[in-house]
DNA sequence: GCCAACGTTGGC
DNA sequence: GCCAACGTTGGC
């Protein structure tokens, strides 16, 4: 899952009250089906620093409650408003996330396309703007190996 | 800050 | 339902 460090960082997560916050704000049907309907509680995540350099993965976080309305899509001061999402019908959702761990550093984006075992990774492919990604088993697995390294 | 790539909107 | 125009994302 992406996030701008300057608008939510790892660090942020991390010091929310019980390491806990809703990941809301998510205004791509791709990206919502994913919280809405595949994420399951205790299930991990990558948290990824978009935009800023250095641009990359930072640490681990995980799935503590499933898709839920995302609440901010309902009012009209909040930069992530939407009118056509009506709470009775609601067109965005989200999950909460927990903090888990934070990497010894950044793993770029650099790195990440360099390792060919996660040259299929969809966070590697060029072009690719979706927030909220996939991850295989494998990818996941060689992931934390170079982070470790 | 630039701009390529992408997703959404809306006229027809 | 096509597709041009537009707005946004995000690496660089």
């Amino acid at each position: 899952m992406k996030s701008e460090p300057n608008e939510f960082s790892l660090d942020d997560l991390r010091n929310s009250p019980d390491g806990t916050a809703c990941w809301d704000g998510v205004r791509n049907y791709q990206a919502r089906n994913f919280m809405r309907d595949d994420m399951k509680v205790g299930d991990q995540m990558f948290y990824y620093h978009s935009r800023i350099a250095p641009v990359g993965i930072v640490g681990v976080a995980e799935i503590v409650r499933e898709g839920y309305p995302d609440h901010t899509a309902f009012d009209p001061d909040d930069p992530h408003f939407d009118p056509k999402s009506d709470p009775d019908n609601p067109r965005w959702f989200m999950v909460d996330v927990r903090f888990v761990k934070a990497f010894s550093r950044c793993l770029t984006l650099t790195e990440l396309k360099a390792c060919e075992a996660l040259e299929g990774m969809m966070v590697t492919r060029r072009g690719q703007r979706l927030s909220v990604q996939p991850v295989t088993p494998e990818e996941w697995k060689t992931v934390l190996r170079l982070a470790d390294a």
